[in-house]
DNA sequence: ACTCTGCGTCAAGACGCT
DNA sequence: TGACGCAGAGT
DNA sequence: AGCGTCC
C-alpha cells in the first residue's frame, strides 16, 4: 500500500522534489526494481481475458514469464541496466496488513464464485483480478529467467523496497524504480515513477530526490519518516482525522510524533492504544538488508541461448522463433550499452528535465485557478 | 473554506499488424 | 492496490 | 490509434 496520500501531499508541497525525465535518459543507469511488485502486475493483466491467462501444457500460468522477458528486454534495449529485488520475510508489523490483504482476496474470491454462478462476465473479470497473489513459484520462475537473461537478482532478507533503498544509499544503483511510494520513506535517494509505464509516450518518468524533497518540506529524514507514518503505512494503524496536510502541519510544528502526542487534544483525536509508532519508525529507519558483501556482486552478463530455450520453449510452451529474435535483441543490448554511460556523450543534455508544471488542460483548469487562488491569497510559507 | 473519510469507478503489459 | 471524483461531516 | 495476440 505504501505511504497514503504521499504523491499528492509532495505534489501540493514539493512539486520542485518532483522532475519530469524523458525515458531515454536513463541510459546506462543501474536501477533497482523491485520484483514482486511487477509481477503482481503481470499476473493481473498480462494475456487475461476473463480467468484466462498465459500457460503452459501443464496449465500453469505464463503471464508473469511472458510480462518479465518484454519487459527486461524493454529496459536493456533503452540501455538501462536492471536490477531485480525480491522480497523476503515481512517484518512482524506488517502481518496485519497481510493479514488484512489476505481476507479481502478472501472476499474477492467468494465475489468470484458468485459471478461465475450469474455468469456475469465482467464482474467475472474484476473478481478474478481481485485475487491474485503472487506465490513463492512465480517469483522462482521470475529468478530463473532473469538469471538466464543475464541479469542479475538479489533476494533481500526482508522488504524489497527497503533493499531498493539500501543499494542506492550505497550507490550500487543509480536510482530505484517503482510505484511504491514508501521507497522514499526507506531513504531512498532518488526514485523513479513510470519508469515502466505504458512508457515514456504517455507519461514521462518522475523522478523524485530525496534530499530536495527534505529541503523543501523544510524537514530532516527522521521527520519525513514520522510525517509518512502519521499520513498512514503497512506497518501501523494512523491517527483518525489526521491525513497528510495535517500531518506536515503538525511534524513542522511539533517536529516528531512524540511532541505531536504531549500537544494535540487527546480528546478530540483517538490515539491507537499500544500504538507501535517507535517501531515502524525503525522499520524504515534501519529496516533488515543486506550490506553489499552480503549479497551477489550485481553484474549484467551474456545471456543463456540454451537455457533460455529449454524453460521458455520446452518447458512453458513460447514461440521458438521469437525467443530466439528475443535473445538477438538480448544480445544486441548488452553489447550497445556494456561500455556503460559515456558521461561526456550525455553531460551536455543530461538535463532534459524540466521542472514539472501543473495541468493546464481545460478539464484541470479550473483546478489550477482555484490553486492559484489560494496561493496568492495570502497563505504564507516561512 | 479546508480537510478527512468513505463511496464507487477504473485500470493496472508489451507487441505487432492493419 | 492507487488514483480520482464526489458526497458528506467535522473543524 | 485500435485491436488481437502472446502461452
Amino acid at each position: 500500500m505504501g505511504i497514503k496520500g504521499l504523491t499528492k501531499l509532495l505534489a501540493d508541497n514539493a512539486p520542485k522534489a518532483m522532475k519530469e525525465h524523458k525515458f531515454e535518459s536513463y541510459f546506462g543507469r543501474k536501477i533497482a526494481i523491485d520484483a514482486s511488485m511487477s509481477i503482481y502486475q503481470f499476473l493481473i493483466v498480462v494475456g487475461r481475458v476473463g480467468t484466462d491467462t498465459l500457460t503452459n501444457e501443464a496449465g500453469e500460468v505464463t503471464s508473469h514469464l511472458q510480462g518479465m522477458f518484454t519487459r527486461t528486454i524493454r529496459l536493456l534495449e533503452a540501455g538501462i541496466k536492471p536490477v531485480y529485488i525480491f522480497d523476503g520475510q515481512p517484518p512482524e508489523l506488517k502481518k496485519q496488513e497481510l493479514a488484512k490483504r489476505f481476507s479481502k482476496r478472501a472476499d474477492a474470491t467468494e465475489d468470484l464464485s458468485e459471478a461465475r454462478e450469474i455468469g456475469n462476465k465482467e464482474d467475472i473479470e474484476k473478481f478474478s483480478k481481485r485475487t491474485v497473489k503472487v506465490t513463492k513459484q512465480h517469483n522462482e520462475d521470475c529468478k530463473r529467467l532473469l538469471r538466464l537473461m543475464g541479469v542479475p537478482v538479489i533476494e533481500a532478507p526482508s522488504e524489497a523496497e527497503a533493499q531498493c533503498a539500501a543499494l542506492c544509499k550505497s550507490g550500487q544503483v543509480y536510482a530505484v524504480a517503482s510505484e511504491d511510494m514508501d521507497s522514499l520513506t526507506f531513504g531512498a535517494p532518488r526514485f523513479l515513477r513510470h519508469l515502466m509505464d505504458p512508457s515514456s509516450r504517455k507519461v514521462p518518468v518522475m523522478e523524485f530526490e530525496i534530499s530536495k524533497i527534505l529541503e523543501e518540506l523544510n524537514l530532516i529524514m527522521d521527520q519525513f519518516i514520522d510525517l509518512c507514518i502519521l499520513s498512514g503505512c503497512d506497518y501501523c494503524e494512523s491517527i483518525r482525522g489526521i491525513g497528510g496536510q495535517t500531518a506536515l502541519k503538525l511534524i513542522r510544528q511539533h517536529g516528531s510524533i512524540e511532541n505531536i502526542l504531549e500537544n494535540i487534544n487527546k480528546e478530540r483525536y483517538q490515539i491507537p492504544e499500544n500504538w507501535p509508532y517507535e517501531q515502524a519508525r525503525e522499520l524504515f529507519k534501519n529496516p533488515l538488508v543486506f550490506s553489499e558483501k552480503e549479497h551477489p556482486e550485481i553484474k549484467w552478463g551474456a545471456p543463456d541461448e540454451e537455457g533460455l530455450i529449454t524453460f521458455l520453449v520446452n518447458e512453458n510452451g513460447f514461440n521458438i522463433d521469437r525467443v530466439t529474435k528475443a535473445i538477438e535483441k538480448i544480445k544486441t543490448a548488452k553489447n550497445k550499452s556494456s561500455q556503460g554511460r559515456l558521461e561526456s556523450f550525455f553531460k551536455p543534455v543530461a538535463n532534459t528535465s524540466t521542472p514539472i508544471k501543473r495541468k493546464e488542460t481545460s478539464e484541470s483548469a479550473k483546478e489550477t485557478a482555484i490553486k492559484k487562488a489560494k496561493a496568492a491569497g495570502g497563505k504564507k510559507k516561512k
